[in-house]
DNA sequence: AAGCCGGGGAA
DNA sequence: TTCCCAGGCTT
């Protein structure tokens, strides 16, 4: 085991994928990147790294940036949290860095939106530094080549994990370490069909020789789904009245149709009841019916017509072209894309 | 420690 | 369907 690290970076040299932030030496832009990938795969996250990169060339264009527009640009990525994080933490580097990307990693986690992994990454990634990273990636490499079933998605899995992280990290180059076991683990150590044939660290695995690495790693929590029903209200205009979604759930500071959400599935009758008492307007016909479906979220949405526009104060009116420059979650997104016709001049359909 | 937060691709 | 992806924050 102590030729794990020569035999991954050998590996890694023959067999990596050539990604743009790995051309790179900027904190900034590796920072961009790994914000940008958590949680996230590569041909997803691609095209959103170059949209940042061009219109935030520095950390100074980001902090200047209205969130609106970072959420904006964030559109259709999900976890939109991270790009407010990602807006304040630019606001950090400017106001408590003095616009300098903080090189150590005690300074790089105290960004906002950056943990364990990601300080590690840009650590290593920007300054060779010393630090393993233990991403999915890692910790499937980890358990299946020590053979560990600790779960991984607790207290002590990442004390475990992160311990064999950091006693096979190749302190010499942990930047090309790092790269490798992450690409090692998305190439070859696959979740389903690990390509042990293919691996470097074949003869050495422990899971192999004594177990089954398709058993590992081990998680212990379940993810809890809830279901919902969102019954949005759209009175057809070239104004379209949307409404900016605050406090806590998901979506924060993105804008959506005003709407009813319940728990439960209910008969037309008794949401246009609910409607009439709340927004004082009346139900017309179901324009579509969507499942919008999210990782702990089933929603169910339906897109009612309505008789008039809605009196709530709170909402804001805007026509095609303005909508544009507003941050909406896919299942709005969608919902125009399909639907224009309803907002052309008059309201004609 | 447990709960919460998107969207999409792969098997 | 189920799993999981260059995870982190809040409670």
């Amino acid at each position: 085991m102590s030729h794990f690290a020569p035999l991954i970076q050998a590996w890694y040299r023959q067999n990596h994928r050539k990604l743009p932030w790995r051309e790179t030496k900027s904190a900034y832009k590796i920072w961009l990147s790994e914000v940008i990938m958590q949680q996230t795969r590569v041909d997803q996250g691609k095209s959103y790294y170059y949209k940042f990169v061009e219109n935030f060339p520095t950390v100074q264009d980001l902090a200047n940036a209205d969130e609106q527009e970072v959420l904006r640009l964030w559109q259709g990525l999900g976890y939109y949290s991270r790009a407010r994080n990602l807006h304040t933490a630019a606001k950090q580097v400017v106001n408590e860095f003095n616009g300098v990307f903080p090189d150590n990693y005690k300074g790089i986690k105290s960004l906002k939106g950056v943990g364990d992994y990601t300080a590690s990454a840009i650590a290593s990634f920007a300054y060779d530094l010393p630090h393993a990273v233990l991403d999915g990636n890692a910790f499937r490499v980890l358990s299946r080549f020590f053979n560990d079933a600790t779960p991984i998605d607790t207290g002590q899995g990442t004390k475990v994990f992160k311990a064999y992280a950091e006693e096979v990290l190749n302190r010499e180059n942990p930047a090309e370490f790092n790269q490798a076991i992450m690409e090692m683990g998305a190439m070859v150590c696959k979740p389903k069909n690990p390509d042990c044939e293919n691996c470097p660290l074949s003869d050495s695995c422990l899971s192999l020789r004594e177990g089954d690495p398709k058993l590992l790693p081990v998680k212990s929590k379940k993810v809890k789904v809830t279901t919902k029903y969102f019954h949005y209200l759209i009175y057809p205009s070239k104004e379209i009245q949307l409404i900016k979604r605050e406090g806590k759930g998901i979506w924060q500071n993105m804008y959506e149709f005003p709407k009813l959400e319940l728990e439960e599935r209910k008969l037309k009758s008794e949401v246009n009841k609910m409607v009439e008492d709340k927004f004082d307007v009346k139900l017309l016909k179901k324009i579509s019916e969507e499942k919008h479906i999210l990782t702990h979220q089933h929603i169910n949405a339906t897109f009612w017509e309505v008789n008039e526009m809605l009196h709530d104060e709170k909402t804001v009116k805007v026509d095609l072209e303005t909508i544009n420059d507003l941050p909406l979650p896919r299942l709005i997104e969608r919902f125009l894309e399909n639907n224009a016709m309803l907002f052309g001049s008059d309201g004609v359909k």
